[in-house]
DNA sequence: CTCCAGGGATGAT
DNA sequence: ATCATCCATGGA
Protein backbone atom coordinates (compact mmCIF):
# COMPACT_ATOMS: atom_id res chain seq x y z
CA UNK A 1 0.00 0.00 0.00
CA UNK A 2 2.76 2.26 0.63
CA UNK A 3 4.26 4.63 -2.26
CA UNK A 4 7.53 2.92 -2.15
CA UNK A 5 5.79 -0.55 -2.75
CA UNK A 6 3.23 1.01 -5.48
CA UNK A 7 6.27 2.31 -7.26
CA UNK A 8 8.14 -0.65 -6.83
CA UNK A 9 5.45 -2.67 -8.68
CA UNK A 10 5.60 -0.79 -11.73
CA UNK A 11 7.65 -2.50 -14.66
CA UNK A 12 8.91 -0.36 -18.09
CA UNK A 13 9.06 -1.96 -21.51
CA UNK A 14 10.19 -0.38 -24.50
CA UNK A 15 7.86 0.43 -27.07
CA UNK A 16 8.61 2.49 -30.06
CA UNK A 17 6.49 3.33 -32.67
CA UNK A 18 3.74 2.95 -30.75
CA UNK A 19 0.41 5.28 -30.19
CA UNK A 20 -1.44 3.82 -26.78
CA UNK A 21 -3.96 5.79 -27.08
CA UNK A 22 -4.97 5.84 -30.29
CA UNK A 23 -4.35 1.95 -30.52
CA UNK A 24 -6.87 1.80 -27.60
CA UNK A 25 -9.38 4.01 -28.99
CA UNK A 26 -9.31 2.33 -32.62
CA UNK A 27 -12.83 0.05 -32.70
CA UNK A 28 -10.78 -3.15 -32.04
CA UNK A 29 -10.65 -3.33 -28.40
CA UNK A 30 -13.74 -1.63 -25.97
CA UNK A 31 -13.04 -1.47 -22.36
CA UNK A 32 -9.84 0.31 -21.75
CA UNK A 33 -10.49 3.57 -19.74
CA UNK A 34 -8.39 6.58 -19.33
CA UNK A 35 -6.95 7.22 -15.87
CA UNK A 36 -4.26 8.79 -14.11
CA UNK A 37 -2.71 9.51 -17.05
CA UNK A 38 -2.68 6.03 -18.89
CA UNK A 39 -5.19 3.63 -18.98
CA UNK A 40 -6.87 1.02 -16.83
CA UNK A 41 -8.09 -2.04 -18.41
CA UNK A 42 -7.73 -5.95 -18.07
CA UNK A 43 -6.29 -8.82 -20.22
CA UNK A 44 -7.96 -11.55 -19.60
CA UNK A 45 -7.47 -12.00 -16.19
CA UNK A 46 -5.84 -9.76 -14.92
CA UNK A 47 -6.33 -6.42 -14.46
CA UNK A 48 -3.19 -3.66 -15.50
CA UNK A 49 -2.66 0.13 -15.34
CA UNK A 50 -0.50 1.04 -18.34
CA UNK A 51 0.98 4.55 -19.12
CA UNK A 52 3.21 5.71 -21.95
CA UNK A 53 6.11 8.02 -21.22
CA UNK A 54 8.04 9.44 -24.58
CA UNK A 55 9.18 5.69 -25.63
CA UNK A 56 8.57 3.45 -22.86
CA UNK A 57 5.35 1.84 -21.72
CA UNK A 58 5.19 2.03 -17.56
CA UNK A 59 3.34 -1.12 -16.68
CA UNK A 60 1.75 -1.88 -12.93
CA UNK A 61 1.85 -4.64 -11.67
CA UNK A 62 5.11 -5.25 -13.21
CA UNK A 63 4.94 -8.83 -13.80
CA UNK A 64 2.11 -8.26 -16.05
CA UNK A 65 5.08 -6.70 -18.46
CA UNK A 66 5.81 -9.82 -20.95
CA UNK A 67 1.57 -10.24 -20.58
CA UNK A 68 1.41 -6.67 -21.94
CA UNK A 69 4.33 -6.86 -24.58
CA UNK A 70 2.47 -9.62 -26.41
CA UNK A 71 -1.11 -7.89 -25.73
CA UNK A 72 -0.39 -4.82 -27.84
CA UNK A 73 2.21 -6.58 -29.83
CA UNK A 74 4.65 -4.94 -29.34
CA UNK A 75 6.66 -7.21 -31.44
CA UNK A 76 5.07 -6.41 -34.88
CA UNK A 77 7.39 -3.98 -37.08
CA UNK A 78 5.34 -1.37 -38.00
CA UNK A 79 8.11 -0.41 -40.88
CA UNK A 80 7.99 -4.14 -42.27
CA UNK A 81 3.62 -4.20 -42.19
CA UNK A 82 3.46 -0.27 -43.92
CA UNK A 83 6.26 -1.46 -46.16
CA UNK A 84 4.14 -4.60 -47.27
CA UNK A 85 1.04 -2.20 -48.16
CA UNK A 86 0.01 -0.80 -51.69
CA UNK A 87 1.23 2.75 -50.45
CA UNK A 88 0.65 4.10 -54.02
CA UNK A 89 -2.93 3.94 -52.98
CA UNK A 90 -3.09 7.83 -52.13
CA UNK A 91 -6.28 6.64 -49.65
CA UNK A 92 -4.32 3.90 -47.68
CA UNK A 93 -1.12 5.80 -47.16
CA UNK A 94 -3.17 9.02 -46.79
CA UNK A 95 -4.63 6.65 -43.72
CA UNK A 96 -1.47 4.88 -42.58
CA UNK A 97 -0.40 7.87 -42.09
CA UNK A 98 -2.53 9.65 -39.56
CA UNK A 99 -2.55 6.17 -37.60
CA UNK A 100 1.16 5.89 -37.17
CA UNK A 101 1.71 4.01 -34.39
CA UNK A 102 -1.55 2.00 -33.74
CA UNK A 103 -1.12 -1.53 -33.22
CA UNK A 104 -3.20 -4.64 -34.23
CA UNK A 105 -3.44 -5.84 -30.65
CA UNK A 106 -3.63 -9.78 -29.55
CA UNK A 107 -7.07 -10.39 -27.21
CA UNK A 108 -7.83 -13.18 -25.40
CA UNK A 109 -9.86 -15.47 -27.82
CA UNK A 110 -13.31 -15.66 -25.32
CA UNK A 111 -13.99 -11.93 -24.59
CA UNK A 112 -13.03 -10.76 -28.49
CA UNK A 113 -15.50 -13.03 -29.73
CA UNK A 114 -18.13 -12.17 -26.86
CA UNK A 115 -17.37 -8.95 -27.44
CA UNK A 116 -17.61 -8.58 -31.59
CA UNK A 117 -20.83 -10.82 -30.90
CA UNK A 118 -22.18 -7.81 -29.31
CA UNK A 119 -20.85 -5.38 -31.45
CA UNK A 120 -23.62 -6.31 -34.40
CA UNK A 121 -25.47 -3.43 -35.72
CA UNK A 122 -24.15 -1.36 -32.43
CA UNK A 123 -22.28 2.26 -32.44
CA UNK A 124 -18.71 1.93 -30.54
CA UNK A 125 -19.85 3.74 -28.09
CA UNK A 126 -22.80 1.24 -27.32
CA UNK A 127 -20.45 -1.46 -27.24
CA UNK A 128 -18.20 -0.15 -24.70
CA UNK A 129 -20.94 0.35 -22.64
CA UNK A 130 -22.27 -2.90 -23.24
CA UNK A 131 -19.02 -4.56 -22.29
CA UNK A 132 -18.97 -2.22 -19.44
CA UNK A 133 -22.01 -3.70 -17.90
CA UNK A 134 -21.11 -7.01 -18.35
CA UNK A 135 -18.32 -6.96 -16.83
CA UNK A 136 -20.06 -4.87 -13.84
CA UNK A 137 -22.35 -7.15 -12.97
CA UNK A 138 -21.22 -10.79 -14.15
CA UNK A 139 -17.72 -10.36 -14.11
CA UNK A 140 -14.68 -10.67 -11.08
CA UNK A 141 -13.89 -7.00 -9.98
CA UNK A 142 -10.47 -6.43 -9.40
CA UNK A 143 -7.65 -3.61 -8.45
CA UNK A 144 -4.91 -2.08 -9.72
CA UNK A 145 -2.64 1.66 -9.06
CA UNK A 146 -5.88 2.19 -6.90
CA UNK A 147 -8.62 1.92 -9.58
CA UNK A 148 -11.51 -0.44 -9.62
CA UNK A 149 -11.13 -3.07 -12.66
CA UNK A 150 -14.03 -4.99 -14.22
CA UNK A 151 -12.83 -8.44 -15.76
CA UNK A 152 -15.34 -9.86 -18.57
CA UNK A 153 -17.31 -12.96 -17.09
CA UNK A 154 -16.04 -16.15 -18.12
CA UNK A 155 -18.33 -18.31 -20.88
CA UNK A 156 -19.57 -20.13 -17.51
CA UNK A 157 -21.06 -17.33 -16.03
CA UNK A 158 -22.36 -15.92 -19.33
CA UNK A 159 -23.91 -19.50 -19.77
CA UNK A 160 -25.14 -19.61 -16.37
CA UNK A 161 -27.32 -16.38 -16.95
CA UNK A 162 -30.82 -15.95 -19.17
CA UNK A 163 -31.67 -14.08 -22.48
CA UNK A 164 -33.98 -11.49 -20.03
CA UNK A 165 -30.96 -11.24 -18.13
CA UNK A 166 -28.16 -10.03 -21.10
CA UNK A 167 -31.64 -7.88 -22.83
CA UNK A 168 -31.35 -5.99 -19.35
CA UNK A 169 -27.51 -5.66 -20.11
CA UNK A 170 -28.84 -3.62 -23.74
CA UNK A 171 -27.79 -6.54 -25.83
CA UNK A 172 -31.18 -7.02 -27.68
CA UNK A 173 -31.56 -9.41 -30.47
CA UNK A 174 -27.90 -10.29 -30.09
CA UNK A 175 -28.56 -12.27 -26.22
CA UNK A 176 -29.35 -15.36 -27.42
CA UNK A 177 -26.64 -15.19 -29.98
CA UNK A 178 -24.04 -14.44 -26.78
CA UNK A 179 -25.70 -17.08 -24.32
CA UNK A 180 -25.61 -20.07 -27.07
CA UNK A 181 -21.90 -19.04 -28.01
CA UNK A 182 -21.30 -18.96 -24.42
CA UNK A 183 -22.92 -22.43 -23.90
CA UNK A 184 -20.94 -23.69 -26.45
CA UNK A 185 -17.43 -22.23 -25.03
CA UNK A 186 -18.53 -23.41 -21.73
CA UNK A 187 -18.78 -27.04 -22.72
CA UNK A 188 -15.68 -27.33 -24.07
CA UNK A 189 -16.88 -27.13 -27.73
CA UNK A 190 -14.31 -24.68 -28.57
CA UNK A 191 -10.85 -26.42 -28.46
CA UNK A 192 -8.22 -22.95 -28.22
CA UNK A 193 -5.42 -24.92 -29.09
CA UNK A 194 -6.90 -26.54 -32.20
CA UNK A 195 -8.30 -23.28 -33.64
CA UNK A 196 -4.86 -21.91 -32.96
CA UNK A 197 -3.53 -24.80 -35.30
CA UNK A 198 -5.80 -24.41 -37.92
CA UNK A 199 -5.16 -22.49 -41.08
CA UNK A 200 -7.09 -19.32 -41.72
CA UNK A 201 -9.73 -20.61 -43.68
CA UNK A 202 -10.53 -23.69 -41.53
CA UNK A 203 -10.45 -21.22 -38.04
CA UNK A 204 -12.79 -19.01 -40.00
CA UNK A 205 -14.82 -21.93 -40.80
CA UNK A 206 -14.99 -23.42 -36.86
CA UNK A 207 -16.02 -19.62 -35.76
CA UNK A 208 -18.95 -19.07 -37.91
CA UNK A 209 -20.23 -22.46 -36.15
CA UNK A 210 -20.89 -20.81 -33.06
CA UNK A 211 -23.98 -18.18 -33.27
CA UNK A 212 -23.75 -14.62 -33.94
CA UNK A 213 -20.71 -15.61 -35.72
CA UNK A 214 -20.41 -14.91 -39.29
CA UNK A 215 -17.92 -13.53 -42.20
CA UNK A 216 -17.54 -9.94 -40.37
CA UNK A 217 -17.27 -11.55 -36.72
CA UNK A 218 -14.98 -14.28 -37.49
CA UNK A 219 -12.35 -11.73 -39.67
CA UNK A 220 -12.56 -9.57 -36.21
CA UNK A 221 -11.63 -12.71 -34.55
CA UNK A 222 -9.62 -13.59 -36.40
CA UNK A 223 -7.36 -10.42 -36.65
CA UNK A 224 -7.77 -9.53 -33.37
CA UNK A 225 -7.56 -12.97 -31.32
CA UNK A 226 -5.47 -15.31 -33.56
CA UNK A 227 -2.94 -13.50 -34.97
CA UNK A 228 -3.77 -13.76 -38.48
CA UNK A 229 -2.69 -10.21 -39.70
CA UNK A 230 -4.00 -10.64 -43.27
CA UNK A 231 -7.75 -11.14 -41.98
CA UNK A 232 -10.06 -8.19 -43.46
CA UNK A 233 -13.19 -7.75 -41.46
CA UNK A 234 -15.80 -5.76 -43.68
CA UNK A 235 -18.09 -3.88 -41.91
CA UNK A 236 -20.61 -1.00 -43.01
CA UNK A 237 -17.94 1.57 -42.89
CA UNK A 238 -14.96 -0.17 -45.14
CA UNK A 239 -17.38 -1.09 -47.59
CA UNK A 240 -18.13 1.95 -47.84
CA UNK A 241 -14.38 3.17 -48.39
CA UNK A 242 -14.58 -0.28 -50.44
CA UNK A 243 -17.26 0.69 -52.80
CA UNK A 244 -16.32 4.57 -53.20
CA UNK A 245 -12.76 4.32 -53.65
CA UNK A 246 -12.07 1.23 -55.20
CA UNK A 247 -15.65 0.80 -57.01
CA UNK A 248 -16.23 3.99 -57.90
CA UNK A 249 -19.89 4.37 -59.97
CA UNK A 250 -19.70 0.31 -60.52
CA UNK A 251 -22.94 -1.15 -59.47
CA UNK A 252 -23.89 -4.88 -58.13
CA UNK A 253 -20.62 -4.98 -56.80
CA UNK A 254 -21.82 -8.24 -54.17
CA UNK A 255 -20.18 -9.08 -50.85
CA UNK A 256 -18.12 -11.64 -52.49
CA UNK A 257 -16.39 -9.77 -54.61
CA UNK A 258 -15.35 -6.57 -52.25
CA UNK A 259 -13.92 -9.42 -49.96
CA UNK A 260 -12.00 -11.03 -52.92
CA UNK A 261 -10.62 -7.68 -53.95
CA UNK A 262 -9.29 -6.50 -50.18
CA UNK A 263 -7.53 -10.31 -49.97
CA UNK A 264 -5.78 -9.59 -53.26
CA UNK A 265 -5.21 -6.37 -53.04
CA UNK A 266 -3.79 -5.88 -49.04
CA UNK A 267 -1.23 -8.74 -49.04
CA UNK A 268 -0.35 -10.68 -45.74
CA UNK A 269 -0.75 -7.82 -43.61
CA UNK A 270 -4.05 -6.80 -45.18
CA UNK A 271 -5.86 -6.23 -41.39
CA UNK A 272 -3.76 -2.91 -40.31
CA UNK A 273 -4.44 -1.71 -44.07
CA UNK A 274 -8.10 -2.30 -43.32
CA UNK A 275 -7.99 -1.12 -39.45
CA UNK A 276 -5.92 2.47 -40.77
CA UNK A 277 -9.01 2.38 -43.38
CA UNK A 278 -11.45 2.30 -40.85
CA UNK A 279 -10.03 4.63 -38.05
CA UNK A 280 -9.37 6.78 -40.94
CA UNK A 281 -13.12 6.85 -42.42
CA UNK A 282 -14.56 7.04 -38.77
CA UNK A 283 -12.54 10.08 -37.54
CA UNK A 284 -12.65 11.96 -40.57
CA UNK A 285 -16.73 11.55 -40.95
CA UNK A 286 -16.73 13.31 -36.83
CA UNK A 287 -14.75 16.12 -37.89
CA UNK A 288 -16.74 16.81 -40.56
CA UNK A 289 -20.10 17.06 -38.42
CA UNK A 290 -18.09 19.33 -36.45
CA UNK A 291 -17.52 21.34 -39.40
C1' DC B 1 -38.85 13.13 -34.61
C1' DT B 2 -35.72 10.24 -38.02
C1' DC B 3 -31.64 7.87 -39.15
C1' DC B 4 -28.21 4.57 -38.39
C1' DA B 5 -24.80 1.64 -36.05
C1' DG B 6 -17.53 -2.55 -36.66
C1' DG B 7 -24.20 -8.08 -38.77
C1' DG B 8 -26.38 -12.61 -38.73
C1' DA B 9 -29.96 -15.98 -39.78
C1' DT B 10 -33.57 -17.20 -42.48
C1' DG B 11 -36.43 -17.88 -46.36
C1' DA B 12 -37.61 -16.58 -51.11
C1' DT B 13 -35.87 -15.97 -55.88
C1' DA C 1 -25.31 -17.72 -55.16
C1' DT C 2 -27.74 -13.30 -54.30
C1' DC C 3 -31.22 -10.59 -52.07
C1' DA C 4 -35.01 -8.92 -48.62
C1' DT C 5 -36.40 -8.83 -44.21
C1' DC C 6 -36.32 -8.95 -39.43
C1' DC C 7 -34.01 -8.80 -35.33
C1' DA C 8 -33.58 -4.44 -30.24
C1' DT C 9 -31.46 -0.53 -28.59
C1' DG C 10 -29.56 3.95 -27.94
C1' DG C 11 -26.64 7.86 -29.75
C1' DA C 12 -26.62 11.70 -32.75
Amino acid sequence: MSATRLASSCAQLAAPDFDLALTLNSGQVFHWRAERGGFVGAIGERAVFVELRRNELQVTPADAAPLVRRYFALDHSLDEIRGSLPLNDTALARAATACAGLRIIRQPLWECTATFITSAMKQVAHIRQISEKLRARYGRTARVAGVEVGIYPAPEAIAALTEIDLRACGLGFRSAKLLATACRFAAGEINETALRGLDRARAEAMLRTLPGVGPKVANCVLLFALGHLEAFPIDVWIERVLRERYFRGRRRVTAARLRAFAQSNFGPYGGYAQQYLFHHARTRCRRDEQD
